[in-house]
DNA sequence: TGTACATCAGTGAACGCGCGTTCACTGATGTAC
DNA sequence: TGTACATCAGTGAACGCGCGTTCACTGATGTAC
């Protein structure tokens, strides 16, 4: 049931955005009152951060999956993370944005694994020393660019995010 | 009277958060009737909208004096930016968070040219060629950095934002 | 100079809405003896 | 095997709240003659 809710809660955040993601609306969706959902969520933002954390499992496997497979890794982190932003706006928005949901620990520590599978890519290939500053830059720029194709306000002719990204990230030249 | 309501708003946005910046919130802040609004704006988005324009200008006139002024002039941007981010960080996530304002033709245009003013900068000093790309990935960094600052999601040991905005964007690299 | 009228800025009451959360509850399932 | 009881998942009504927006309005300011 637990799971349920949050499944309810992903489809709606697919079909209507953060903003119609209260908790009456999940319940509903997941065709229960209201008041069930506090059997397993002590509020609102626990229910929250239950999705978000959800989402960013998936985005870490998403991350392995490009490292495990991918030719150039890095780039292809780089595309599953914009891939991941692109099919999950609403859910990225919730994930990254202004919910203030740091502070749950399972969420923290979600991140962090999503973060570690990037800067052990980073670790193999950047110039000795220059890994932690390399992992911060490729993380920001490839969340920086998420948020923007997410909120179209990439310029017009700067053509699929995806292919931004492996471009990008490449512009970051790691080997020095 | 307009430009009271915006001032009201950005207060409101300052003490209470996105969240707190409803039409009613700002018209009480302004001290005046909820109903008063609606002479000079259609709805509460295009008064989200006019907050918004607002604050990009005023990003706009930092990035043009951080470029006037500065010694190491595109990193000395980068920390305009930062500073601006982490100066108002409600105002930032208004700008570019889900509110989803960005068919506003005002708002539009000072995007633009906030963009403008880095992407002047870059097509100075970068290869030739490079600079759209270059720009772009400035720009996806310089926000990624800013986002996940205002949301504390940067690594503990990170230091501060804006030296990170130094060293990062220096990391781009631009004469290759 | 005075009067009639139009324009304009802002008021105050009211609307319907969906929200998060509380409360006491019901009915089913499991356990002890 | 049967009975008494506890636990548990989910219900349904109700609460108070702040919201965006509408409506008809008031009182002040400006303009025309």
């Amino acid at each position: 049931m637990r799971a349920a809710l949050i499944t309810a809660g992903r489809q709606l955040l697919a079909e209507a955005g953060l903003a119609g993601l209260s908790l009456r609306a999940v319940t509903r969706q997941a065709g229960v009152s209201p008041t069930a959902a506090y059997r397993y969520f002590a509020d609102r933002e626990h229910l929250l951060a239950a999705i978000a954390t959800s989402g960013v499992w998936e985005l870490t496997a998403d991350l392995e999956a490009a490292d495990r497979l991918g030719v150039d890794k890095l780039q292809d982190q780089a595309c599953a993370y914009i891939r991941f932003a692109v099919a999950n706006p609403a859910l990225y928005r919730l994930i990254f944005g202004p919910e203030r949901l740091s502070h749950y620990p399972e969420l923290e520590s979600a991140l962090a694994a999503a973060y570690g599978v990037l800067a052990a890519r980073v670790a193999k290939q950047a110039a000795p020393g220059r890994a932690t500053d390399k992992t911060m830059a490729c993380w920001c720029l490839v969340h920086g660019l998420a948020s923007l194709a997410i909120d179209s306000r990439l310029p017009p002719d700067a053509g699929p995010a995806q292919l931004l990204a492996a471009r990008l990230t490449a512009t970051l030249s790691l080997e020095n």
